[in-house]
This record gives structure tokens, sequence and C-alpha cells, in this order.
RNA sequence: UGCCUCGUGGUGUAACGGUAGCACUAGAGACUCUGAAUCUCUCUGUCUAGGUUCGAAUCCUAGCGAGGCAGCCA
């Protein structure tokens, strides 16, 4: 199952495959359209995925177009971080399928006005002066405004000095003339145009009317000869709006149509664009690329890769029953792709002395590890082997459960790619905790050595105290302690306490040019990645994901 | 309340009138110089009730349940 050559089906993918057996349109041309206001998150990766997967099954196109036509809400800066996460998805995948990069939906403000011009000529639109409440309140009535029959000519007269900005804030608006009594309130004369005397981040000040989502979402499809325009079930209730916009305008064809499936939601997380700027707001998180967020930026820098995200896209699937996908499947994700590809290295989280009392003091010894079982051609590396040495503080347990087969008093285990060694003595700081293990080694258990077939039922990770580098470590547990954290009451209520942990680790030297490109896995913890926070002098680690662990489930028994 | 949409194991999905399958999760075992990976096995499902049909997860009707919309947000 490779992101890469498989075809995915569903409804949507199943329409425009008939669509193209039927010869309807000359080629397929699909749209992201994020409004920048935010950053984007692993539910628009999914819809990313999606578009612009269409976009190269199909040998199409797909604009990502800003939705941007309101400036109150919207800047500039967030454009650059929509389009570094786009790019950071799909390039190398669909990036020859991009059509433009990005547009703007505030480039046709100009023909956006010339249509809806047209649609009052029409007798189908007009300007009203009611004021906002009595707009909504009339049409949660289903009653008619008294400025409904207003003249064709008046409407134009006024919607052009509602544009030459001779009225306030709040005091027009521009109404499409539908039905007041339609069932869908969508239909009940929805407005077109609002009055905000604003500067906008690309038209500035030359507006001071801007058209709504529904006028300017279709206009823009239409302008980019889009064919099929994907979007979220929510909109699904604004279609009828959708098709009666271009039927009212009489357009020819080809015409765009819309098709809506279900949002992503994940357990464990929250998605909403809300919920994600107040975390960080009040501060829960570290920003918006904290590694604990499932914005795209976080994931990025927590390790994940795009080609994992695509992969977990596929497997999520497209549909429109509003389904929560289990965390668990993301991890294992990740788990599946990075098994395969990460270079493994020793690295010792929580670091315990070990002192080999009959290992001699000078002596050391370069010992051969593998780099990637799970790929020969990755080759061997060296690791320094001496007296002293680290291993992991959760390998050592002086009164170990029953099924606990790592290191105890008196017992042996196996150092990985070493020899086998004996716990001996324990001793312990005033304070009664463990700081040193006095071992024996077998000097005849050495891997790949004569009698190095001698079974024991442990094997730990290690480093050598004296060649060990130092780093930090950041581990990451998931941000809240149950599955839907906005299910019920205040979200932030049940953020983990102990979603960040940091420690000072010790590792092989062959870590020491690790690359940020590259994953790792440090054996028998995780996989993990290079933060951007390393300097020279200090390394700093993200873990992406954890091992799988059927001993911690044992161990909770 | 009105309108729209959707109901397949614990979770996510497939089956387009013809053997309910796959993946995740969970559990059991094999193997193991990663308690990983790999391999084997197991548990658990068509919301309910009618109808059409030789045959229904699929088509029809009703009910029940869930989600969405009712901004001069997108």
């Amino acid at each position: 199952m490779t992101d890469e050559t498989e075809r995915p089906s569903d409804f949507i993918r199943d329409i425009i495959a008939e669509d193209v057996r039927a010869g309807k349109y000359k080629q397929i041309r699909t749209r992201f359209p994020p409004e920048p206001n935010g950053y984007l998150h692993i539910g628009h990766a999914k819809s990313i995925c999606l578009n612009f997967g269409i976009a190269r099954e199909f040998d199409g196109i797909c604009n990502v177009r800003m939705d941007d036509t309101n400036p109150t809400k919207e800047e500039a800066e967030y454009v650059q971080s929509i389009m570094t996460d786009v790019h950071w998805l799909i390039d190398g995948w669909a990036d020859k399928h991009v059509g433009g990069a990005p547009l703007y939906a505030s480039d046709y403000f100009d023909r956006f006005y010339e249509y809806a011009v047209d649609l009052i000529r029409k007798g189908k639109a007009y300007v009203d002066d009611m004021s906002r409440e009595d707009t909504d309140e009339y049409r949660r009535l289903g009653k008619a405004s008294s400025f409904r029959e207003r003249s064709v000519i008046e409407s134009l007269d006024l919607f052009a000095r509602m544009k030459a900005g001779e009225f306030p804030d709040g005091t027009r608006t521009l109404r499409a003339k539908i039905d007041m009594n339609a069932a869908n309130v969508w239909l009940r004369d929805p407005v077109l145009y609002r009055i905000r005397h604003a500067s906008h981040h690309r038209t500035g000040d030359k507006w001071c009317i801007y058209p709504m989502y529904d006028w300017a979402h279709t206009l823009s499809d239409y302008i980019e000869g889009i064919t099929h325009s994907v979007c979220t079930l929510e909109f699904e209730v604004h279609r009828p709006l959708y098709d009666w916009i271009l039927d009212a305008l009489e357009l020819p064809d080809p015409r765009p149509h819309q098709y809506e499936f279900a949002r992503l939601n994940l357990t464990c997380s929250v998605i909403s664009k809300r919920k994600l700027i107040q975390l960080v707001n009040e501060k829960l998180v570290k920003g918006w690329d904290d590694p604990r967020l499932v914005t795209i930026s976080g994931l990025r820098r927590r390790g994940v890769t795009p080609s994992a995200l695509r992969t977990f896209a596929y497997n999520i699937g497209i549909t429109k029953y509003p389904s929560m996908t289990d965390m668990a499947l993301l991890e294992h994700t990740m788990r599946d792709e990075f098994n395969r590809v990460a270079t493994r290295r020793l690295a010792v989280l929580r670091p315990i002395k070990v002192v080999l009392t009959n290992y001699p003091e000078e002596k050391t010894e370069e010992l051969d590890a593998i780099n990637n079982p799970e790929e020969p051609k990755a080759g061997t590396r060296k690791i320094p082997f001496g007296r002293e040495l680290y291993i992991e503080r959760d390998d050592f347990m002086e009164t170990p459960p029953p099924k606990f087969f790592r290191l105890r008093p008196g017992g042996e285990v196996r150092l990985k790619y070493a020899y086998i060694i004996k716990c001996d003595e324990v001793v312990k700081d005033a304070g009664g905790n463990v700081i040193e293990l006095r071992c024996t080694v077998d000097l005849d258990s050495k891997s790949g050595g004569p009698t190095a077939g001698r079974k024991v039922k442990g094997t730990i990770h290690w480093v050598s105290a004296a060649r060990a580098i130092d780093a930090k470590v950041r581990l990451y547990d998931r941000l809240f302690t149950v599955p839907e954290p906005d299910a019920a009451g205040d979200f932030k209520s049940f953020v983990n306490p102990d979603s960040l942990e940091v420690v000072n680790a010790k590792c092989e030297p062959a870590l020491t040019d690790a690359r940020p490109e590259k994953r790792y896995q440090f054996e028998r913890l995780g996989y993990f990645a290079v933060d951007l926070d390393t300097t020279r002098e200090n390394q700093v680690w993200n873990r992406t994901v954890t091992l799988r662990d059927t001993w911690a489930k044992e161990a909770k028994r």
C-alpha cells in the first residue's frame, strides 16, 4: 500500500471517473480553498490529499485559492504558512498538478461586482436597508423585507453608492431575491454583499463592500474553471444556493459542481481552528507548531513525514459519515513507514550507570551494529564499548514483577551487540535511590563471537559512558486524556499534564551528525527526529511516536 | 422546531440485488541479540419494523439514532 501507486476509490472519485468517461470536461480541475486566518491542521491535510490526489489521478489541476473575502479576519502572514504547509505535503507527489499557487478570491473582486450588477439588472437581487437584527428575524420567520420590491434602478444606484463608501457599516446589504418561504434557509434571500470599511490584506482600501462566501466561492470556482468543488458537510445546505447563482447569472457551461464529504475527527485531539487558537493563546501549548498539536506545522516539527500523512489520508477514506478516527491509526501509519526507513541508534533516555567490574579499566572496543535490519543496504556502524556504561533506568528493577526479563539483582541480561552481563551489586545514595549497578561481564558471550549463542531472556540497549553524547529529548504523549475532549464540557480541562516530558539523554556517538530530514529509531524506545531548536552545542530531539510496547501493557496489570 | 445528510464489529472502511471482506484496536501463540518487526490464530458487525424479490447491507415505507444548517463568518 504505497500512496504513490494506489488509486483510492470513494464516492467522489467514482463520480469524477464517470464524468471523465462521459467526456463531460476537457480537464478535471479541483481546488483547495483555505481562508488565511489561521494555520492548517490535519483536517486540511485530508482535504489537500483529496483535492490534489484527484488532480494527479485524473491528470488534472488543483488550484490553491485563498478565500480572502473577510478583511477583518484575514492576514497576509497566514498565506505564507499555508503555502509552506501545502508544499511540504505535496512536493514530489502532486506538485506537478498545482494550478495557481496561490490564487486569491480577492483578485476577482471586480468581476464579482460586475456579476452582482448583472444580477440586479436581471431583477434577481436588491439592496436591503434593514438592520442586521431585522434581517435575521425576517429570515427566520420567512418574512419579506419591505425593500424587496424596490426597483432595479434604485438598487443599482444604491449598490454603486455602497461601493463608493457613502454608507456606514451594517446599514445596507445586497441580497439575492430567491424565495423567503424556502424550506432551506439559505434560499431565503441570502446576503451577497455587506459593507465593511476595513483594509484588506491585498486590496487595501480599494473596497468597502465585500462579497459573502457563497457569492465569492461559487464565482471563484466558475472563473477558475473548477469542475469539481469538493468541500465539507456543513456546506451541503449551501449547494442549492451554489447552483442558483450559476443559473441566475445564466453562465454558460462548463459549470462547476459541489460535492461534500465528512471532515476528519481524531481521538485525543482537537481539530477546529477555534480550539487550536485557544490552546495557543492561553499558552497550553508553546505555539502553532507545538508537536503535540495536530496542526501541519506541529506534526512536521514532531517528525511526521508528508508520505505518512498521505498514507493516513488514504487509509481513512472519504465518506459522508461523520466518523471519529482513532489516533492509533495515525500512530500505526507512522510506525509502519518509519520501521522500513528509520536508521537504528542506541540512546538512553533516563540513564543509570553500570560498572563492569571485571572489564579492564583502559580497554575499549568498537562493536558492529546494524543500521537497519529491514534494509540490509543501510549497512553497519561501530559503537564504542568500555568499562562504564549507561543503561535505561526502566531496564533494572530491584524487586521485579513475574514476567520482567530485564536486569535484576543477581540476574543476567544481554547488552545489544555486546556481552551478557550479571548484576552483582546495587549502589544507592543516602536517600535509597539506585545510582549505580556493579556488574560482571561474560567475556565469552560477545556478539558474533564463538560462544555468543548463550541465551538470556532479555536484551537491552546501552551507551558507553566515556563516549556518550548528551542530548535533550522531548517525550510527547497525547495532548488530551480522554478520547473526545470536545464532546462534553470544557475541552481544556482534559489537557494531559504529562503530554510533554523533557529528559537529558545519553546517545551513542554516531548520532553526532544526525540530520533533521532523517528519521531515527532509538532501539526499543521509539522514532525520533531532530528538533529545530538544535544548535551545534545542544542537540534537541522530538519523540515522534513510541514503538509498540506490549511490556507496558503487561506491567500495568 | 424546520430543512438537509448519514446509520456495516470497539474504530475506520469495502461489498453498486448474489459467499459480509480489509485495516486499526484488543486478546492468544510462534519467533526474536529491539517485550519492536514478522508470522499464525481468536473475539466482535449490516439501527429497528414492515414491504418488493428466488435472493436485500444494498431498492421502497415508517420509526429510531447521529451529525449539519438556520452570521452582514468561511
